[in-house]
DNA sequence: TCCCGTGTTTGACGCAGCGCAAACTCGACC
DNA sequence: GGTCGAGTTTGCGCTGCGTCAAACACGGGA
C-alpha cells in the first residue's frame, strides 16, 4: 500500500509511452490489495466500482451460466488490466475474476475513468488496445468453437497457457499455475473426462507430462499439428 | 454524397448526447458510398484505411478460417458503426463486411480517428460503448457455444435476428433480409442440413414459416423455451 | 504414519448431429 | 413457358464425445 515505485510498472503494456510522472500520478491514486488463492477480485453482475491491474499472480475470468455451468473466459497474467467495465460504458462486471494463486492487485475507483481518459490519453489508448486484442481473442475463440473439434481446441488451450504462463524446466514447458482437467474442459467447452482421455493419450505419446493440477508440455510442435497444422 | 443533414442521423446511438454542430462537422468529413448486395465494404486482413457507419441496409460480418470455412460473426443493421479497427489500435480488419442487401455507408479516413477522439470525446465514448456490448456479445456467444446444443443455438440465432431486423407481418415476425440455411449454420457452428431439419420440425409444429432465404417467426416464445427457458 | 478428500483415470454405452448422397422446388432469366 | 442453378429437404449410416459409473492415486492434515 502507499507509495509504489513507478519504475516497477513503467514497462508494462498499460503504461507504454507514458511519461514517468504521469505513471506515478496514476499509481498514487490506486489502492494495492492482496487477494488470496480462490478469492474473487470482482464478481459477475456486481456493480463495477473499480478497475484493476494485476501486479502479481494469475487470475481466472469465469462466467457462470443460468444453469450453473462455468465457462472460463480467459486467464489474466501479471501486468494486465482487468475489470475495465467503465471504459466500455458498462455498469456491472460481465464475469467473475478468481485468483488462481495468491495475487497482488491495484485498484482504481471506477468513477475515476472519465478523468483518466482526459488526463492520461496514453493510458486510455493503451487500454483500448487491450480491449481490441481481447475482442479479437473472443472472435477467434468463437471461430474455433464453431469449426474445430475437441482435440484441437484442447491442444490450442494448452498451447496458449504454455505460451502465456509457461516456465522452462528440464522436462519441458511447465504451465505455472494449478490447473485441473476440469479447468481445461471449461476453457474448451467439453468435459473433464474427455480432457483426461486426450491428455492420457498425449502422455502415452510422450508429448506432455502431467499430474495433479500440473501440465508440462514436452513436444509443443506435435500439439500444434493437431491444433490447425500450418499457421 | 456531399452535404448530409445532421438531423437524419442525430438520433442514432453513435451520436447520442452530441451537439448538433459537432455531428454536422463530423458528417462533413465523411464520404457516402453505395455498396451493392454481395459486395464487400471491407475485407478481412485488409489494411484498415477507414471506419464506417451503416446508414441503410444490412451487413454480414464474416471470418474465413485457414481451411476455407466461413463463420458469421454478426449482422450489422443501419445506424451501427463498423470497421472501427483504429479505435482499438489495430491496423487491419479482423473480418470481412459483406452487404447482405444494397447498402449506403458513410466512411471516414482511419487516420482521422485520433483527431476524432480528442475533438469529439462524446463520439469516442459512444463508440467504446458499442465496443463494450460487442465484446459482451462475443463472450455470450462463447458461453453459448460451450454449453448449449445445436437446437438451442439455432433458436437463439433466429430469435436474435428477429429482434434485430424483424418486421411485423400478418403471418408473424419476418426476418427482413435474405438469409439461407447455410447462413444460419455459419452463425451457429453447425451444418445447413441440421438447420434445415430443425426448421422443418419447427415449421411442422407451427412455430415458424419459412421458404427460400426467408424466415417468419410465428411463435417466438416456443423458440425461447428451447433457447434457455427462463432468463 | 494413516486417512480422507479432491482430482484423475478408464470402461461401457448411447445418441446428437455430421457426412454423404440424392431428390426436390422455387425463382430468375432467356 | 421452358430451362437452369441455387437453395432446400430428407434419408441413412457412422462416430466423436457426452453420460454414467466405478476404481484409482496423490497430497495434505491429524
Amino acid at each position: 500500500m502507499g507509495s509504489l515505485d513507478a519504475s516497477l510498472v513503467c514497462d508494462l503494456p498499460p503504461f507504454e509511452h507514458m511519461a514517468r510522472q504521469d505513471i506515478a500520478a496514476l499509481l498514487e491514486r490506486a489502492r494495492s490489495i492482496r487477494v488470496e488463492k480462490g478469492a474473487a477480485v470482482f464478481g459477475q453482475d456486481e456493480a463495477a466500482h473499480s478497475f484493476f491491474l494485476l501486479l502479481d499472480g494469475h487470475v481466472r475470468v469465469v462466467r457462470v451460466t443460468p444453469d450453473g455451468e462455468q465457462v472460463i473466459a480467459r486467464y489474466i497474467s501479471s501486468g494486465e488490466l482487468m475489470g475495465i467495465a467503465q471504459a466500455l460504458g458498462r455498469s456491472t462486471y460481465p464475469a467473475s475474476a478468481i485468483a488462481a494463486v495468491d495475487c497482488v492487485v491495484l485498484a482504481w475507483p471506477g468513477a475515476m475513468w472519465t478523468e483518466v481518459v482526459s488526463r492520461y490519453p496514453g493510458f486510455a489508448s493503451n487500454t483500448y488496445k487491450t480491449v481490441g486484442s481481447r475482442l479479437q481473442d473472443a472472435q477467434d475463440r468463437i471461430v474455433e468453437m464453431a469449426t474445430e473439434r475437441v482435440e484441437q481446441r484442447v491442444a490450442n488451450a494448452v498451447l496458449k497457457l504454455a505460451a502465456q504462463t509457461g516456465r522452462r524446466t528440464e522436462e519441458g514447458i511447465l504451465i505455472d499455475l494449478p490447473i485441473s482437467r476440469q479447468d481445461i474442459s471449461e476453457m474448451t467447452g467439453t468435459t473433464l473426462h474427455t480432457v483426461s482421455r486426450l491428455m492420457s493419450a498425449w502422455e502415452a505419446a510422450g508429448w506432455v507430462k502431467s499430474g495433479r493440477q500440473r501440465i508440462v508440455v514436452v513436444e509443443g510442435h506435435k500439439l500444434m499439428l493437431l491444433a490447425g497444422g500450418a499457421k
